[in-house]
DNA sequence: CGGAATCCCTTGCGATACTG
DNA sequence: CAGTATCGCAAGGGATTCCG
């Protein structure tokens, strides 16, 4: 049997990469659409201000799940989302999580 | 391609089950330990109250997650925590995280 | 266009004490 | 034994405004 301490040190880590209101749904919306930008991530993400997209790809931009390119050096700027290897290896995860959601009620 | 929409559809739901500091290691422990009582599922818990353990398991009993027992009518009284069906079939996604937050540091 | 700064509010978390 | 009742704090979420 697996103990408690070997469980939770695997799931903490992953439950702080799925934390928050948003997250999870960024990450799935850059993995369908590599390269998008700050605007169309903003209109897709339903509800999502400013801040929070903000605040959240930072997170995930700390965390090595996504990089981005900034494109230019003065206005207009563009700056283009992806997942980083490490993002890609979650989709498996994320699939699984929404297929659960979607049989369940 | 999959819309947003059926994506945080489903996403969401799951998250919702997952969500909160201890749901998830509490889910663990009961699928390991079939018929744990209250107190030892307090023990098992590192670091939670009587209160947090109390509203985890209101939360998890209300989505059918886990069911419990109550036996006997006088003190000492005896509740028993089980995994439900629906409980079971989230064994395999807590065990995939589980296994991704251990290769992924 | 792609953010950052500020301020505020709500929610979750938890210590302590008590009860049937 | 298996909880509940209070109260308080801290963190997360968000509206608004401003900036390079």
């Amino acid at each position: 049997m697996q103990t408690t301490d070997e469980w939770s040190c695997g799931v903490s880590k992953v439950m702080d990469v799925f934390a928050g209101k948003w997250k999870l749904n960024i990450l799935w919306i850059i993995y369908n659409e590599e390269g998008i930008r700050f605007n169309q991530l903003k209109n897709r993400t339903v509800g999502i201000t400013n801040i929070m997209l903000t605040r959240s790809l930072e997170t995930l931009t700390s965390e090595k799940i996504i990089s981005n390119n900034l494109i230019g050096n003065k206005p207009p700027f563009k700056s283009e989302y992806y997942l980083t290897t490490k993002g890609k290896s979650l989709v498996p995860l994320m699939q699984s999580l929404n297929d659960w959601g979607k049989n369940n009620l």
